[in-house]
DNA sequence: ATAGAACCTCAACTATAGTTGAGGTCAACA
DNA sequence: TGTTGACCTCAACTATAGTTGAGGTTCTAT
């Protein structure tokens, strides 16, 4: 059976709640807890129970993860917050600023791939000499490490095309 | 000392020259042979030997991957293609058509979240209600699993909000 | 008081994409 | 022929993001 705690705006939240309202599996929240991204106060028994203020938290993790931040750099964004209270709303500009940002950067990168991709569609290079999708850091020229031709002198470029192969 | 193999064109490629010229490890090309990426020959000896097409191959790999798609995913594209001859314009064609319409969606995702994340800085919203950064799929009135409301009755939403938390 | 749902910890396991190291073999140059 | 770099396999390990299960405890409604 289900408590029926629709009444008390105060309690604290236990774990199953969590979970339920923020549709984040338990194992979730413990594992979250692991790597700091939340919190728990404990029962007598040692039972978590959460400030209301979690779901909040909880809510923000999700969409850092949607953007694709990995949980360790949600983790160390959210560290300089108090948990028990909910984020602000300058907490939640500021935060929210930086990651779209980042999801600006992303989208970014991918767009241009998407570019050279449409460019190269039926054009069949690959070509070492000249492919932006091959060669894209433009690695050719540069004194680094990394992928280079063999051999500088002659004809060498796709020479998985070469003649007899 | 390097083996000068710079004239003979033919000549089957070793995994280090494959790794050298795709910029790959020699780890991860051994890694993909076991996903069934690449194949290789073997010399009497038992080490790898690679038609030059490999190099095509990895190529193509890799920018598969750098659009998101992962390796089981590019290996089902990839099996249906003879893996001892270049792959041809068609066959790129075809390819790159699939994987730059996926792009295209990851692209328009990630577009939309922007959007929204936009909208939603400084107004601190976050609210189960009404913001669509909390409430992406629309699962308020859906009637699947999943998050939901514990107590459908009153002002239950963003209680976490409620005052004297 | 007690049944049973919900909770606890800890270890092991999943999946993806590899890297690293041990122990041993091959190939090419001198 | 000998040396040495490149190669071989296999197991274990890395990192990220969790999930699953065993074995045991707590909470709460009746």
């Amino acid at each position: 059976m289900k408590k029926d705690s629709g009444s008390d705006f105060k309690r604290e939240l236990t774990v199953g709640e969590v979970a339920e309202r923020s549709g984040i599996a338990v194992s979730t929240l413990h594992f979250y807890e692991t790597k700091g991204l939340i919190r728990s106060n404990r029962s007598r028994g040692n039972q978590r129970r959460y400030p209301r203020a979690v779901l909040r938290r909880v809510a923000v993790i999700k969409v850092a993860q949607r953007t694709g931040i990995p949980l360790a750099e949600i983790q160390s964004a959210l560290s300089v917050l108090p948990d028990d209270r909910p984020l602000t709303v300058e907490d939640w500009g500021r935060l929210s600023k930086t990651w779209r940002q980042q999801l600006d950067g992303r989208i970014a990168k991918l767009t241009s791939l998407r570019d050279q991709l449409t460019g190269c569609i039926g054009c069949g290079c690959l070509s070492m000499r000249d492919c932006p999708l091959r060669n894209p850091y433009d690695v050719l020229g540069s004194a680094g490490t990394g992928p280079r031709l063999m051999d500088p002198s002659g004809s060498v470029d796709d020479a998985e095309n070469a003649p007899g192969a």
